[in-house]
Order: C-alpha cells, then structure tokens, then sequence
DNA sequence: CTGAAAGCGCTTACAG
DNA sequence: CTGAAAGCGCTTACAG
C-alpha cells in the first residue's frame, strides 16, 4: 500500500532522499543545497527557507558519514569512562552517573555525538576512537591509580589526539584537567568538624600522589587543623580506595590502633558508608560517639542513616566544563584547567541539625527546612 | 624532532595511514588490503598476515566514515534514556544506571559502538539516528506514561527503524520489548509479606495501563493475595510514579484513609523510599509496625535504615537480550521479546533477620551471612 | 586468489 | 550568489 507523506510526495520507494534529490526539486545545484542546509552566508535567504522546507518534507537529514568523511571530523566526543569494582552490576562510581547525564547534556548542546565505553576495554583509545574518526577527542572519567595512569596519558598526547579529564591538574601530568577544588572541600569538611568541638579526627582515604583528589582532599584536612593548632597525628591517616569494602577495613584496622577518636573524614562518600558500617558493628553511634563527613554527595549519602554530611560538587559545571573544554582544544582555542566549586552539604552524621526535614521535598532549594545546610565554599 | 616510530619507519608526516598506503608496502593492490584487514577467506593466509603486520607497524585504523558510507551500515547504536526528575542532578532513574554499564559492555562485546543521549532531546528520534545514519538501531530506555509514548513508537515502526525497548511486551504495543518478569516479581514480594502473617497489604504505584510495569506489578499482587484468599481491597491501592516525593504523598495519603495497615508493596525502590520517609514521620516502625517491600534494588536500597527488602532485576542478562535483539533485528534475523527473571532479595524491611551482616563485603555471594536470603522465583 | 574501477553522499576549493 | 568538479577512504560487484 502507498502511503502519502506530509509533503504529498508519492512515497513508493523506501530510499532516503539525498542533498541531489532536494537540488533537483528546489531546481538548484548540489552545492548550493549543502551550502544552504548549513545556513551558509553565501546562499541567498529565500534559497534557504526553500531547501529547507523540502528538506523537511524529504525528511532528509544529512548523512554523518559523507559528510564526516569529506570534512574530516566527526562531531562526536567519546567518553571513556572507567570500571571500578562497585557493590552494583554497573561497575561505574555513582559519582559519574551524575557527570554522565551532565556530559550527554553538554554535548548535545553543542551539537556533538556523544560515544561511550569503558577504558578496560581497550588498551589504545587512540586507535579506537580517534584513528578511527569514530571521535574527536575523549573524556576521561576515572582512572584507578595516578601514577599507572600517567603512560595512558602521555601516550595520547604524543599521538596529538584531543582529550580531556576529569581529576586535578598536576604539573606532571599530560593534558587538560577538570576537577573540582578538593583541597577547599576538605578543608570546608574538616572545619565542620572542628567547629563541632572535635580535635581528634581521621582521614580515610589513600593520600598519596597515586590517588591524587584523595591526597588534596587530605592537604585540606591538614590545612584546617594547622589553622586550628590542632596537631597533625600520621597515625589518624588510613588508606583506602574508594569503596565501601575499603571504607568498612580501613575504619577496623583504624579502631585497633587508636582509641580516642572524635571523628572521621572520608575522602569519598563510599569510604564513610563502609566506616559507618565499621562503626556500628563495633558499637560507636554515629554522631553522638564519631562524626563522620564524606565527599561527593552521591544520591545514597542523602539515605544513609544517619544522613550523610558531605562535601558536594557540582556535576553539572563539571560536564559542561570537560565538554567545552574538549571542544576548544578540537577546534584550535585555547583552553586552560579548570577548577569547580565545592561545598558542605549538612546533614546529620556529625551531630544533630534540629528541625530534619526530607531533602527530596524540594530537590531545587537544598537549603529548605532545616535541615540541609549548604555552605558554600570561600 | 624527528620520531622513529616502533616499526622503525620515520614518522616525518602526521599524516593518517590509508590502505593505499599498506598496498604500496605489501606490494598488493588496495582492494586485496581491503579485503584482508577484514579477514576475508578470499585472500591468502600469508597475505593477510602480511596486511595485518603493517597496518599495526603504520597504526593504521579502518576509516570508521568511509567504510560506513560505502557499506551503509554504522554498526553503532544509539541508547536513548528517559529524562526523569530525580533526586540528584543526572536525571536519570537509578536503576537505568546498572543497565548502561551492561549495554555498554554488550555493544562492545558484538563490535557495534554505543551512542548516548536523552529521548527528550528530540522529537524525530528515526531523523537524529537512524536517517542521518548515525545508529543502525534505537534502544528505549524509559518512557512516562506508556499510553503518550505509543505514538513515538508507532513513529519509528512505520519508518522502519530497527529499535527494542525495556518493559514490557504489550499487543496493543509496537516493536520489539525486552522486560522483566514484572507479575513474578510483584507475586514473590507480596507472598514474602503474607508469608510474614501480614493481611493489609497496600500497593503504592499507579496500577494502570499508562504504568504496564507498574500494573503487572500490581497483578502479581492481586494474584498473591488472590491465591492466599486475603480479599482485595481496592482503598489499599494509591497511585504514585517512580520517585521518593510521590512515594512520600501517595503514603501520607494512604495513611489517612487507612489505619489498620500491616505492610506496604512499593511498585519502585525510589517510591519505597518515599514511603518510608512517611511512614517514620507519622510516627510508624519499618518493619515493627508497618513492613515494606520495594523493586528493582537500586543501590540505595542495602544502605536505607531498615535495609530494603526488594525485587532485583538482572540488569546484566538484560542488557545483554536488548543489545542481541536489536543487533537480530538490524541484520535481518529474527526475534521476539523477551522476559528476565526476578529474584527476592530480603533484607531487614519485612521483620528481623538475625545474623545480619554487611552485604557489600561480599557482593558477589548475594547469599553469604545470614541477611540476605535470595529467592529465585519459580 | 587478486586487481581495476565504480561509487557511497557529502563538502569545498575553484571559477564565474 | 551559484555551479561543475574533485575527492574524502573505504567496500564491493565485476572481470580475470
């Protein structure tokens, strides 16, 4: 059976209409539709409005290949993310769910394509993406240990392909990186801590330059207490990635060793649900024995009992940031790092906040009711 | 500076490797290095050896643009999430994200490439992907109301875009569906609860056809009670979609209109959630005085106080039959919806399990300890 | 088993 | 402002 479509073009043949197809109907040339379908400055107005409109009963869309092929570029971004061991199937840190959404709406905005895999599954993103055309620059998310990472790095840039990643700039480091200010979010957790009277505070979390968002956040934890005069106590640090397993063995072996502690800074929201596990089954309350601040603010710290105090970042700045950020450095503009805003997001793991109210009533204003103190950062 | 590149060629150009130049060096013609690079039986062993070994020597890639023109197939496909309001800022349903890392995974596995974005974003899904050639094939993921959504649906089957679906398979719908077993899933969660001596058994979700999963949900109630002779009382049932705030009204609603309430079966984790939140505020027990069920087992779902007691969908078996269905549709084979089996995971919001310990120390024993006892369903 | 040739559907100098 | 022509880098009949 025909069917007739919107345009009343008699549509017999499934074939996808083609840029000659609309020059033959506009009675114009080829070149002049692929001009004036990118709204070319050099194609008169009315010549315009007129390929468009067949376009559109065409339903013609240009074809990404042909048109990637003759350009030589893609318009497309892959984003790389990397597989974590994690207490669900998806093997992504809930963090980056956020970033995820954050990134596919920067992009589109753009108008790129976003592509996306895991970096396990490849050991040459280069040939698998940019070689390829497949895309034209790539998003890092996650990367394990720094230090193992570095040859990742070094490696796409010796091969000139575009990329960007999330984590903090160093200046052993190749590339253009986006992170947020973990130094002032530790800082801004501990000072919480502080504030609440507590002196003998720990952080869990590997601080070394092989977890380097860990170890500014714990530069942080040092900077508040110097600030305070409180003594900085080696034995107060302990080592964990970032997961609730490492979070739960970290706080016991931290519990065999010291016995006077007033409170624990987690160097991720992970690491403070496994300590606050820990914490229970050696039957300290969280807050009224231990506070507990994490970082993140994924969406389980809101559900934890007690909540979550945590240090947020704001994931939608951050994809937006890598986005753009990536597309500059495509495009031949010059892009620099780029730090993004943390701030302290109260609930109620470091000490009774009156009034508590749930924070999903009013997911816009985090500082409704009394319960969610955001403090934003200096 | 000069670099000498691992196969000892010095790598003065930047230019891009092509399969002319592999011809040139293995002394055969383009067509032949074509055909080898793809292991074609037509050209000798020796020669595709030969092909193989210079193409990894120049780091040569197949063109993804120009093979894709001239062969009319993109072997990508595009994963198009449903745009929720959620409680953080990925807008994405929590439970979608254990299903990206599995499709993702399995687009990998059969060599097609995944693109990523919102369905929001468009409004002619067949002329972004399909028309424009960027994906052979559309995966649905989330939708609304299912009775608004039919003519997107109708849409893409009447321009013949090869697409498949998470939910459940309806006559009245189109294409292809992959879903879990959704009355299974509802009948193990309120046999759990009757099995526990409850009677008055509320379900929270909107039982109707603008809700297929939702509804099934709500038979597999219906039929649990049913065969238990518990009658059905219709005020026990209160509309809600899937998130914490309508979780939390739709149980203040509830507990107004009903006051001998033994137990709550959410129709999602996120509106079990919800109704927790409620039920603590109205001054209710979980599980003491009122016991709850939810679905889906979002990661939140093991750190809530109670832990959840919930239905688990396999997200990696189901990734996995979305990516095979679409891919059997896209090359002409053929294949039929299909349905993922449920499981019972109890955790402590039905009434005490003794023994409990904590389930991410051992995530892949589900079993291990004596919290959470998992019951396949039949 | 191999090669010469056509052509996928565009974009973009080049010429007017 | 427009058109004729070249060509992006492949795959695939076609001929041998």
């Amino acid at each position: 059976m025909k069917t007739i479509s919107p345009g009343g073009r008699t549509d017999l043949t499934k074939q996808k209409a083609t840029s000659f197809d609309i020059a033959h109907l506009a009675g114009v040339s080829q070149s002049t539709v692929s001009r004036a379908l990118r709204n070319s400055p050099l194609v008169k107005a009315e010549t315009i409005e007129l390929v468009h409109k067949i376009a559109r009963q065409l339903n013609y869309k240009v074809d990404k290949h042909a048109s990637s092929l003759r350009s030589q570029q893609s318009a497309t971004l892959a984003l790389l993310l990397f597989e974590d061991p994690t207490s669900d199937d998806s093997l992504i840190n809930p963090f980056f769910h956020a970033m995820l959404g954050s990134i596919t709406r920067a992009c589109a905005k753009q108008g790129y394509d976003l592509l996306i895999s895991f970096q396990q599954l490849s050991d040459n993103w280069t040939g698998d993406f940019a070689d390829s055309h497949k895309a034209d620059g790539l998003i890092l998310l996650g990367y394990g240990d720094a230090i193992d990472y570095q040859p990742k790095l070094k490696q796409l840039e010796e091969q000139g392909t575009p990329f960007v990643r999330w984590g903090p700039q160093m200046e052993s480091t190749c590339g253009i990186a986006v992170g947020c200010n973990n130094l002032q979010g530790g800082f801004d957790a501990t000072a919480h801590l502080l504030e609440r009277g507590h002196r003998r505070i720990a952080f869990i979390g590997t601080a070394s330059n092989h977890y380097p968002e860990f170890f500014q956040r714990y530069q942080g934890y040092v900077k508040a207490q110097v600030q305070a005069g409180v003594a900085i106590d080696p034995s107060l640090q302990q080592d964990a990635i970032t997961n609730e397993e490492a979070g739960y063995q970290a706080t016991l072996t931290l519990l065999e060793r010291v016995n006077d502690l007033h409170a624990i800074f987690a160097a991720s929201d992970l690491i403070a649900i496994g300590a606050m596990q820990a914490l229970k089954e050696r039957g300290y309350r969280v807050p009224d024995d231990i506070a507990v601040v994490g970082f993140d603010d994924i969406p389980v710290a809101r559900f934890c009992t007690p909540a979550l105090t945590t240090v947020r970042q704001d994931t939608r700045l951050a994809g937006e940031a890598l986005v753009s950020s990536l597309i500059k450095q495509i495009t031949g503009q010059p892009t620099a790092p780029a730090t993004i805003d943390t701030r302290l997001v109260v609930r109620d793991s470091c000490g009774e906040v009156l009034g508590a109210r749930c924070e999903f009533l009013d997911p816009k204003s985090q500082s409704r009711g009394n319960r969610n103190y955001v403090l934003g950062s200096k």
